[in-house]
RNA sequence: GGAGAGAUGCCUGAGUGGCCGAAAGGAACAGUUUGCUAAACUGUCGUACUGGCAACGGUACCGAGGGUUCGAAUCCCUCUCUCUCCGCCA
C-alpha cells in the first residue's frame, strides 16, 4: 500500500504544475487534464493519510497503555481502554482502504504520464518534424545493379531468411559462414570499443521477470512487444536496457561510485506485431537480432554533458565502419514515452536509398530511476534520484544491411578496414 | 521433478506477542588522540509518507498479501523468491 511506484514524482508535479504542462504540450501529449487530475487525487491522498495517521496514534497510545497496565497487574483500567478500541480498528480498516484505493487510482493515472521533454527538445507530433542535428559521410555511388541486402544476402549466400522461417519463423535469420563471422566480428569490435571508452562489459540473463520489466518502462505499456514465457513469467528481452539497468533497481550507490558505465551483448527479442511489407524486408527489422547496448548512471548536474558523449561516441563508431550516417533530435511526439531527450543515429543504405535507425541514444533523467528507486547518496547523507542514461552502440542488423549495400562492388562486398581485424576477411565474394 | 531449510537495516546476524525501527559485530562517515603505510577511543549511521518556518513530531515498512489480537518481526493462511540434499542434465 505504501509501495506507490510513480513515474513522474508527484511533489514535482504538484510544485511546477504549468511548466509540467507546457513540457508536455511538447509532446503533443493528448490528455493535459490528467495533471489536475492527479494534482486533486494526491490531495485526496494527503488527506486521508493524515486521519489514517493521527487514528493509528491514537489506536497504538491505547495499545501501549493496555500493555503497562496489564503489567502493573491492573486489570480492570486495562478492560476499561480495551472495550474503546473497536471503534480505532473499524476506523483504520476503512481508512486504509480508502487509502490504498486512492493510491491505486494515483498509480493508474501517473503511469500514463510520459516523461517530460528537456527544453532543447523540438516541438512535433511525429518523424517528420525530428530536426536533423547533422550529417556525415560520403553517400556512395553504387555500381549498375546494385542490389538490395537480402538479394545480397542471398547471392553470397550469408543470410539466409527461407531456412530461418523454417526452424523458426519470418524475422529470425540464419546467419550462414561469413555472414556468421560477420556477426561475430561486429559485435567484438562493438564490445572492444566500448571497452576503450569505459563502459564495464556485463553479461545479463537474456530473459527478464516482472519487476525487471516494469523497472525500465516495458511493463505495462509495451507488455504485447515482448516474447512471454508464461509457464515461468518471464519475458525475453527487448533490449539490454533492460536487464543492464535493473541491476541498479533498488540500489542506493555513493556519489564517487557515479558515473557508473556499463555495456553489454545481448540478443533482443521484439514481437513486432503488426508490422508487415516493403519497409520491414530483409534485416529491416527482425524478431530477433544482436545489439550492444550501453547504458549510463549519472549525476543529474552531468546527464547532458554527458548524453552528448554518448552520442560523439555512437558517431565514432559508425565513421569506423565507414558507414555515412545523419543524427536526429526527436521531436516531442516522436520520442519515446520514457525519455527526456532522445538522439537516433540513422545510416544511409544505398540500395534501399533510405534511412535507417541503427541507435536511440536517450537521457531519461528520473523516470526510470523513479520507477527502479534508484538514487544515489552524496556527503550530505541525503539519497536523491539518479539519472539514467543509454544508447544502442549498435545494433546489427542494419549496419549489416547498410554494409553489404553501401559497400558492395562488382567483385565482392568489401569490409571496412578497421573491421578485418574481427573478421579476417576484406572481402565477401 | 522429489524432500527439507530459510527470507530482518549497507553486510553478518540476534530477536517466538507489548519495554523492538529492531541487540551485537563489521563496513562507512565525522571527531579526538597516538602515529610513517595503521591502530585506539567517541559520536553518527535504513527508507518512505506526513505535520511544522524551524526545533521537533506522527505514521508505515523486519520477502509480498491477507488473518488472529487491545497490541505482531514474533502466531495462522496464501503467494513469491533463495538455499541445501536427491534425481535429471549442459
Amino acid at each position: 500500500m505504501y509501495n506507490l511506484l510513480k513515474m513522474l514524482q508527484v511533489s514535482y508535479i504538484r510544485e511546477n504544475r504549468e511548466e509540467v504542462l507546457n513540457r508536455l504540450s511538447v509532446r503533443n501529449f493528448k490528455q493535459p487534464e490528467l495533471v489536475d487530475q492527479i494534482i486533486k487525487l494526491d490531495d485526496d491522498r494527503r488527506q486521508t493519510q493524515t486521519q489514517f495517521d493521527s487514528v493509528s496514534a491514537e489506536a497504538n497510545a491505547a495499545a501501549k497503555q493496555i500493555g503497562d497496565l496489564m503489567r502493573q497487574g491492573k486489570k480492570e483500567e486495562a478492560e476499561a481502554i480495551k472495550a474503546k478500541t473497536g471503534t480505532f480498528k473499524e476506523q483504520i480498516k476503512s481508512l486504509g482502504e480508502k487509502l490504498s484505493a486512492i493510491e491505486i487510482l494515483l498509480q493508474n493515472e501517473l503511469v500514463l504520464l510520459p516523461n517530460l521533454p528537456h527544453s532543447s527538445v523540438p516541438k512535433g507530433i511525429g518523424a517528420d518534424d525530428n530536426v536533423v542535428v547533422l550529417e556525415n559521410g560520403q553517400i556512395p555511388v553504387l555500381i549498375q545493379n546494385a542490389l538490395p541486402h537480402w538479394e545480397l544476402a542471398a547471392k553470397y549466400d550469408i543470410i539466409d531468411f527461407e531456412l530461418g522461417n523454417k526452424i523458426a519463423g519470418a524475422g529470425f535469420p540464419v546467419y550462414k559462414g561469413k555472414g556468421a563471422k560477420l556477426q561475430r566480428a561486429l559485435i567484438n569490435f562493438f564490445l572492444d570499443h566500448a571497452d576503450a571508452a569505459g563502459y564495464r562489459e556485463m553479461q545479463p540473463p537474456i530473459v527478464v521477470n516482472e519487476a525487471s520489466g516494469f523497472g525500465t518502462g516495458q511493463l505495462p505499456d509495451k507488455e504485447g512487444q515482448m516474447y512471454h514465457i508464461t509457464v515461468d513469467n518471464l519475458y525475453l528481452i527487448p533490449t539490454a536496457e533492460v536487464p543492464v539497468t535493473n541491476l541498479y533497481r533498488d540500489v542506493i550507490v555513493k556519489e564517487e561510485e557515479l558515473p557508473i558505465k556499463n555495456c553489454a551483448y545481448t540478443p533482443c527479442f521484439r514481437r513486432e506485431a503488426g508490422s508487415y511489407g516493403a519497409h520491414v524486408r530483409g534485416l529491416n527489422r527482425l524478431h530477433q537480432f544482436d545489439k550492444v547496448e550501453i547504458v549510463q548512471v549519472v549525476h543529474p548536474d552531468h546527464s547532458y554533458q554527458v548524453l552528448e558523449q554518448m552520442s560523439s561516441y555512437v558517431q565514432s563508431l559508425l565513421q569506423a565502419l565507414e558507414l555515412p550516417y545523419r543524427v536526429l533530435s526527436l521531436c516531442g511526439g516522436d520520442m519515446g514515452f520514457t525519455s527526456a531527450k532522445t538522439y537516433d543515429m540513422e545510416v544511409w543504405c544505398a540500395a534501399q536509398a533510405r534511412w535507417l535507425e541503427v541507435s536511440s541514444v536517450s537521457n531519461f533523467e528520473t523516470y526510470q530511476s523513479n520507477r527502479l528507486k534508484l538514487r544515489f547518496k552524496g556527503k550530505d547523507g541525503k539519497a536523491q534520484l539518479a539519472h539514467t542514461l543509454n544508447g544502442s552502440a549498435l545494433a546489427l542488423p542494419r549496419i549489416v544491411a547498410s554494409l553489404l549495400e553501401n559497400n558492395q562492388t562488382e567483385s565482392g562486398i568489401r569490409i571496412p578496414a578497421k573491421l578485418v581485424p574481427y573478421t579476417g576477411f576484406e572481402w565477401i565474394n
